[in-house]
DNA sequence: ATCTCGTGTCATTGT
DNA sequence: TGACAATGACACGAG
């Protein structure tokens, strides 16, 4: 290896707002009909559009707009296509943002489909349109429930595939939408209306990919990295927001909380339960959004038992759908931690659990987003501050893990480990948060044992905790590392076999010329053999060479350059061959040949 | 009943 | 030498 001398970092500048810019900037030019050069016409009424846009949103208008070479063209939409849902995707290629109700939701996803609409169909429309179409139902995927609750809700709500519904005909469902796809499908009598109330016609959700970079309007997100860059290099522009605008509806239970996390693992359960102690979380909802406003306070008046004005399940799930939608690569990143110096040690009693938090810039946008907000409400009635009581952690699942996950998993058995390590928790009965013992910096740490006195019992305990948690995070990132050294391993293999297709494409492609060289070779030899006839024995070996299979070192010896003229040269054959060939054929052609 | 997957924990090793 | 991170191995619960 050689060390080539010093070492020059590559750095790279990213705007995070660059593109929401030009969006913006192509929507305000066709509500002024600039620069527009393609007329959509639909159902007799024209819109003015940019072909770009709606080429590089839509397969159907990429295939009518590309191939035409007059300027300003009009597309007539055939019948299929609807104002009612055309408008939507017209006003969504230019904005990211999807309005819809559920009325008018089957038409835009059949317009969606016809037109080829991108970055929709999976998103959006196998999730909703079943949704909606379906009436809604209740998530049977509740943590912390008993095995007999469990297997009792199972009984209910499983249904077979064949009882999807008639409006969608697709069996494919993202994986998240399966619980949903087989509520939503139960027969109506098996609902109780209170539980899966429909959603009205007041409701209009809004899908919004771009609108958080509102709040980055003046920020630039610049990534600085030596190469090569790793995806720990968190892209700010990647954050996007959900709105999930809603005027009533019932709200969800807050012992059902686990409902509101888009993710659905234990670990999302221990991370959202960290959320309860984040100080910077505990403004979320605070915020004027008027949308929200009777929201907040329907959700501050709820006690944990009242379900009676809880919000409508359909809803949340799609509020839920939607929020996943956002942070797509939310999951992903939930196992791993920004580095140590990256989090400002001024927050580290936010509790490092909830790590990929810090990916999301709460300050810009946590208000808009629907579970985090309501999150947000579960986390002033549950926690109400950084101290956690133990009614709370006995209640809520939405807790730390040492205080409350643990707990709420082991409904059921009360004898394992974390249940121990639960009541051990309210033993040592501990002058500070259980939740920060993990999150704070060592020296803090070391500090705070100092200043709080601690007994041997409860020193022992918060040292155990300490490495526990420690470690778990560290198994976290090992496994995420792990999977992320799979999942790049597999693309490697997957482009080896494509470059071994390729070769393989060029080995044939190169076979092929090597083989029309023969013949051209051949017919010239043929020629040349004719007309010098004296001196044409090498030049016939020549031929029958060339019109042969046979290697070309067997006949090295009796071949000749054709340039060489006279009995003697017989003693130039062998080494003259190379100088006939870059004569005849052209250097690569040569290689091969050879 | 069995398998798979995700996760927490422990023990060990290297830094 | 102690703290910590990484990782293999194991156990356990859920589906």
């Amino acid at each position: 290896m050689s060390v080539d001398g010093p070492r020059t970092s590559v750095f790279t500048f990213q705007s995070a707002v660059h593109s929401h810019h030009v969006l913006r900037s192509l929507e305000e030019l066709r509500q002024k009909e600039l620069l527009c050069d393609v007329t959509v016409e639909v159902e007799r009424r024209s819109f003015r559009a940019h072909s770009s846009v709606l080429a590089s949103c839509s397969d159907y208008f990429y295939t009518r707009l590309t191939n035409r070479s007059r300027p300003n063209p009009t597309v007539r939409l055939p019948d299929e296509v609807t104002v009612e849902g055309f408008e939507p995707l017209l006003q969504f290629a230019y904005t990211a943002k999807l309005h819809f109700t559920k009325e008018n939701i089957l038409e835009i996803h059949r317009c969606a489909e016809f037109l080829g609409f991108q970055n929709l169909d999976k998103a959006c429309f196998e999730f909703l349109v079943p949704k909606f179409s379906g009436g809604g139902g209740t998530s049977k995927k509740v943590k912390g429930k008993s095995k007999s609750q469990a297997s009792h809700e199972k009984s209910q709500s499983i249904c077979s595939p064949d009882d999807q519904t008639p409006e969608t005909g697709e069996d494919r469902v993202p994986q998240d939408a399966s619980t949903v796809m087989q509520a939503a499908s139960a027969t109506p009598s098996e609902e109780s209306p209170e539980e899966c109330p429909p959603i009205t016609n007041d409701k209009v959700m809004q899908l919004d990919l771009s609108t958080l970079y509102d709040d980055f309007q003046k920020e630039l997100a610049m990534d600085v990295h030596c190469e090569p860059p790793t995806d720990k290099d968190l892209n700010i522009a990647s954050i996007t927001e959900g709105h999930f605008d809603q005027r009533e509806g019932p709200l969800i239970s807050p012992t059902d909380c686990s409902q509101l996390c888009p993710l659905n693992s234990a670990q999302s359960s221990g991370d959202l339960d960290s959320i309860s102690g984040a100080p910077d979380l505990s403004n979320i909802g605070t915020d004027d959004n008027q949308v929200f406003d009777s929201n907040e306070q329907t959700f501050s008046e709820l006690t944990p038992k009242d379900c009676s004005t809880e919000r409508s399940t359909v809803e949340r799930e799609v509020a839920e759908h939607l929020a996943k939608g956002f942070w797509p690569d939310l999951s992903s990143t939930l196992n791993e931690p920004l580095p140590l110096d990256s989090i400002d040690q001024s927050s580290a009693g936010n509790g490092s659990d909830f790590h990929w938090l810090k990916h999301l810039d709460l300050g810009a946008a946590p208000d808009d987003c629907p579970f985090l907000r309501d999150l947000s409400s579960n986390d002033r009635q549950t926690s109400g501050g950084d101290t956690l009581s133990k009614e709370d952690t006995e209640d809520s699942p939405c807790m730390s893990p040492i205080n409350s996950r643990e707990t709420s998993e082991c409904e059921s058995d009360g004898d394992c480990a974390q249940c121990s390590s639960s009541e051990q928790v309210q033993e040592v009965d501990l002058p500070f948060p259980v939740e920060q013992i993990s999150s704070m910096t060592r020296r803090a740490f070391l500090q705070m044992l100092k200043r709080e006195q601690l007994t041997p019992e409860q020193l022992e305990f918060v040292q155990d905790v300490r490495r526990r948690s420690k470690n778990r995070m560290a198994a976290q990132r090992c496994r995420k590392r792990k999977l992320d050294c799979i999942y790049r391993l597999e693309g490697e293999i997957k482009k080896l076999r494509s470059e071994k297709e390729k070769l393989l494409q060029d080995h044939n492609q190169l076979k092929l010329s090597i083989e029309d060289v023969r013949q051209n070779l051949s017919g010239l030899c043929q020629s040349l053999s004719t007309d010098a006839a004296p001196q044409s024995e090498q030049l016939q070996a020549l031929a029958r060479y060339f019109s042969s299979d046979c290697p070309t070192s067997v006949l090295l010896t009796p071949m000749a350059s054709p340039s060489l003229a006279g009995p003697d040269q017989d003693a130039h054959a062998n080494s003259s061959l190379d100088t006939f060939l870059a004569d005849t054929c052209p250097e690569g052609d040569t290689v091969a040949l050879r």
